[in-house]
DNA sequence: CGTGAAACTTGACGCACATCAAGGTGAATT
DNA sequence: AATTCACCTTGATGTGCGTCAAGTTTCACG
């Protein structure tokens, strides 16, 4: 093998080699499966797919970050998740060749891998470790969707911004933490406005459960507090 | 192989034979399924499993109906899902040896069909066709969810409601809908409330949408009209 | 480093819908 | 068949928060 096709081969491999759905292959399992996979890059704010397109198969991305959202009737946003490097998605169409029913948009400079439909489902019958890794990770987002469903259905404005932050907290074991995307982001994943997110943070801070210092940034100074609403 | 033992297999069969889950393998393995599967019956308003229990394994409903619901911070209903016959609940705790997050309250008298955790697992490694049956279910599930929950955050109560009369209107293939749940089932589901859902009905029907007899039926006269709000 | 467009904040206003209440209807259980 | 309890409906009232608007800050990009 010359320094060629190793470095071309090393420009695929990350896709394969870090994410969750593939490490715990061996490593001819993984080469096989980076000969599947075609790269690909994108620039800040490129939509990879619309609500109505068939789909390319499985998308797992490898650096960057993407939103996935949906419109509504009245063409309202809805936030539905961002995806983090070692992330997939596309996966609805992988088993019921509908087209998709969302948009993804880069937020950043982004590399990713799309895997064919058959192909993937091929893998998918010959390794079942990776349906179970899939199938791992299908059953916690549905709980996690679940649970945002719920919340914006039966709680007020305040809890559920003071439980999100609550949420982001614990998942950055930090009482510190950085909101991962904008207050018009945050609103329509939250099911509120802009606005309103502005106002309850104020409020948030005047109770002094909660110290700001930028827009993406929020100490938490009394979490208890915040759980009470 | 004597009477007593056929009919008592015969009992267990139905939950694997019936469900799109294993009703495409062949009758040897689904014979080796009718082994590992615990019958059990119970009868309306039992409680199945409560939010924070641990697992039991993978519930196979056979027989009636259950609905999962899970409770707000104050203690408020949220009305996940319902479940008919071959559809199946408590994956969750499957994959991440996580306690349950909701709630599975019998509506009828039920006959259902546990899986220990271990042996669904080997099952799904074994029987990638299982895996991706299970994964097929779980992406469509997910995508209802994502929508229900865009729904509750993006549209008015009206339109929800409509539009929950025209999915089931098309799902039913009918242009008489038979609601599946009470008011309150309903309203919890659609992020709202009974009374809320009353006035709407009555509204639709002043308009001359819909004609409703009794508290379970609808009569759609002006689908397009509904879908207007 | 400068600049223009987003993003963010704060205020005023109105309305959709939750809440509370009370009466009517239906269905499950005996 | 009677009784009871849950469900449903309709009305009156209050309010959380969405909407519109205007000013300020931030930051992406040239």
């Amino acid at each position: 093998m010359n320094q060629q096709s190793r470095l071309n081969k090393e420009h695929y491999r990350p896709c394969v080699s870090l994410v969750p759905l593939f490490n715990h292959l061996d490593k001819e399992q993984m080469n096989y499966i980076v000969g599947l996979a075609h790269s690909a890059t994108h620039p800040r704010g490129e939509i990879i797919y619309s609500d109505g397109d068939v789909s390319k198969g499985l998308y797992i991305l490898h650096k960057g970050r993407i939103k996935i959202y949906r419109l509504s009737e009245n063409g309202k946003e809805q936030l539905v998740r961002i995806l983090e490097p070692g992330d997939f998605t596309g996966e609805l169409s992988l088993f019921d060749a509908k087209p998709h029913d969302a948009y993804a948009e880069t937020l950043e400079p982004v590399e990713l891998c799309v895997i064919q439909r058959d192909q993937m489902q091929q893998l998918l019958q010959d390794h079942p470790s990776i349906s179970l890794r899939m199938l791992a990770e299908f059953s916690t987002r549905l709980a996690d969707t679940e649970q945002r469903a719920a919340r914006i259905a039966m709680e007020t404005a305040d809890t559920r911004i003071a439980l999100y932050i609550a949420d982001l907290s614990e998942q950055q074991r930090q009482m510190i933490v950085q909101l991962p995307m904008s207050r018009k982001d945050l609103a329509s994943h939250l099911g509120t406005t802009p606005e309103t997110i502005s106002r309850k943070l104020t409020f948030f801070e005047e109770q002094g459960w909660i110290r700001q210092s930028g827009s993406k940034t929020i100490e938490i100074l009394d979490l208890d507090a915040l759980l009470l609403v």
